[in-house]
DNA sequence: GCTTGACAAATACCGTATACTTGTCAAGTA
DNA sequence: TACTTGACAAGTATACGGTATTTGTCAAGC
């Protein structure tokens, strides 16, 4: 079973076992090298969902497109379904940081960091071929329940980072407050991209900052309460 | 094809009718007894939910059931999925009426408001079995695509219900404002039935209108702008 | 730590045949 | 006019035994 249910991606990991050792830096090559193979691995899926559903692909084609034995994939996922989460927020990672760089692009305008990282969000996924196929496949062991039904993982996941990146811009902003407007933020940003407003994203984004927009000022600006 | 997209439940529609023709409320029996038959085919519907999953129910089932030709069925309603489309509305109706009663309680803090309306929706899905099973299968043919993928019909009428009822409590709130917050009450909403916080639907509730509230208030208040 | 090879169990595919359901007729009844 | 009955083609679900593939997990080897 392996119970590898961390769904995480946290880079800082040694850091901790560095500390503990005592040689400072001690296993960056363990390290690196696992998450070098994770996005081979990773690649290898994406080029194959550009042309076939998630449900016709084998884990011994993700295996062999990444020149890899299948046993090391399974190794370092636990199951086809523990992929596909991880794979999901990886794809999701590179929208995040986008809208993070927007985030702190208007740091002194809270209003138009909301609209700037909801656009920012929404044009990325939009343009990106993958959204739009796994939106198309409406059947089971598709991966559209991993951002409907089951997207627990993925809205933690996004949200906490959301968080962190809010703290980080805004320190006056209460923890309550960053974590409300995180999960509102990715709830928002998934209702949109599963059924979009008739609007461009442009103005999608900006009428969720301008509903947003009176909070966010409000937990910006006054540190208590 | 018989082209019965409309989706809007209109029981004004014979006024429109009776104005042209003169003498006042011409054919109000048609009309009642059109919405009788498909209240019996809703009811029969729901009856057959609770014990079998949507797509393992026929349509001469249900017919069957309310004690009507399968025929009546089809004249009713163009197809299966416009049947599926119009259920869900039909129940999703139960609940935007306490919604509405909630707002109406409380059109004198909009916050307040908000927080009832939604903590008022919450319990009501919750505690519905037919939404626990609407959200337990996860396949294809059943009725969970409407409240996530194709959930646009629903969105739709929600938000305009929701227009209605806030221009009804607070004539100062502007068009612009009303739609958006129907909007997004909508899709928070329908996030939180299909993904859960981990709070009661009490603290889901009021975080919900912690956040809308700056919004709500600034947009009751002011008329102008 | 990765690879190769092997394994049981579960699942998918296949071709075929049968049954059922959907959506739409036309004719009949009150 | 609104509903019912009966019938229809087209599409889809089911059953079926048999075969092939896939998943998840071994152990042996470099």
């Amino acid at each position: 079973m392996r119970a590898s249910a961390s769904v995480t991606t946290d880079p800082q990991a040694p850091a901790a076992a560095a500390a503990a050792t005592g040689p400072a830096a001690a296993t960056p090559y363990r390290e690196a090298a696992r998450e070098l193979l994770r996005d081979s691995l990773f690649d290898a899926a994406r080029r194959l969902l550009e042309d076939r559903p998630w449900a016709q692909i084998t884990m011994a084609e993700i295996a062999r497109a990444a020149g890899v034995s299948r046993q090391t994939l399974y190794a370092q996922f636990g199951s086809r379904d523990d992929f596909a989460q991880q794979f999901v927020i990886r794809e999701g990672a590179r929208f995040l940081e986008d809208v993070e760089q927007a985030i702190h692009a208007h740091l002194d305008d809270p209003v138009r960091a909301v609209s700037a990282a909801m656009e920012a969000f929404l044009v990325a996924a939009t343009e990106d071929p993958l959204v739009s196929l796994l939106l198309a496949d409406d059947g089971t062991g598709g991966m559209l329940p991993l951002v409907t039904t089951r997207s627990r993982p993925v809205l933690d996941w996004a949200s906490a980072r959301l968080c962190v990146a809010m703290r980080d811009g805004w320190p006056a902003i209460a923890d309550a407050d960053a974590e409300l407007l995180g999960d509102t933020f990715v709830r928002l940003a998934l209702s949109y991209v599963t059924m979009p407003r008739l609007d461009s994203p442009r103005a999608t984004a900006e009428a969720a900052a301008d509903l947003l927009g009176p909070y966010v000022e409000r937990a910006v600006a006054s540190a208590g309460s």
